[in-house]
DNA sequence: CAGGAAATGTAATAATATAACATTCAGTAT
DNA sequence: ATACTGAATGTTATATTATTACATTTCCTG
């Protein structure tokens, strides 16, 4: 985590931030590679772990996919609204809903450390839109 | 969906119920490669594919697995909780969960279609184990 | 029995992810 | 300064997951 380390985990983020869309591991790596042509798969998963690890970015387990958090940064579970007509995603949190989820998985005596809420479905624009169509 | 479809759908069913454990498409493929030497990736995910369509099986997103169903079957959502440490996979319904994130997802006029709910964590079973240790 | 739609078989390849090991770098003790 | 150390990164290769594209078979229907 030397500062050598933590120039990658900001290119890469930079990536995905100038990117509204989720983006796989090799969208940004065919990003990054115009400037450093020799970067490869390994280099981008680290960068990727270490930002999801620390809640800088996140991953989309439904879609092989990464994207900036949206937000400053958190640990904990976002609800993760994934339009399936543009694209988008919209990132949610809600400490009901995950009271709610523990609780349920808790019944059996299941002792929740990691949360993936994704939901797919259509925006509110593209809805519209469709609806002006 | 004639008979000859639902025939290899139902092999391939026959295998995921045989074990308890979340399987990788490529796990069931093996599996069945012992009856049918030439089967192929594509026919086995097209079996799946059906399969979790209609509710008898599930795709674990974080996982990249599948899993029967472990009611009869079902189309709504299911809270897969997934133990980290043996494996197991526990599955759920909430009525209640599915209206709170709809609810927030449709805050800002999100329709979803889908839900991937899926819970990390320690089953009751390995946490009792480690607590008697 | 010919025609056609749907399922399946088949081959190739694309996309995603990791293993294993070599190298470089920054910091530190000598 | 220099050699040592551990962490990050580079590099090569490969494993794993998934799909495309097209040929073939099957079975239903006219």
């Amino acid at each position: 985590m030397s500062e050598r380390g933590q120039r990658m985990q900001a290119q890469v983020l930079a990536v995905l931030r100038s990117r509204r869309l989720p983006m796989s591991a090799y969208a940004v790596l065919r990003c990054l590679r115009e400037e450093h042509p020799r970067l490869a798969p390994p280099t981008i998963y680290r960068a990727l772990a270490a930002l999801t690890e620390c809640g800088k970015a996140h991953r989309l387990e439904s879609l092989n996919a990464f994207i900036a958090c949206q937000r400053d940064r958190h640990h904990d579970a976002s609800i993760l609204s994934i339009c399936t007509d543009c694209g988008a995603v919209e990132e949610n949190l809600s400490a009901d809903l995950l009271t709610t989820l523990s609780s349920i998985a808790g019944k059996s005596g299941f002792a929740p450390t990691r949360h993936v809420i994704e939901v797919h479905g259509q925006c509110g624009t593209c809805g519209s839109a469709e609806g002006r169509a």
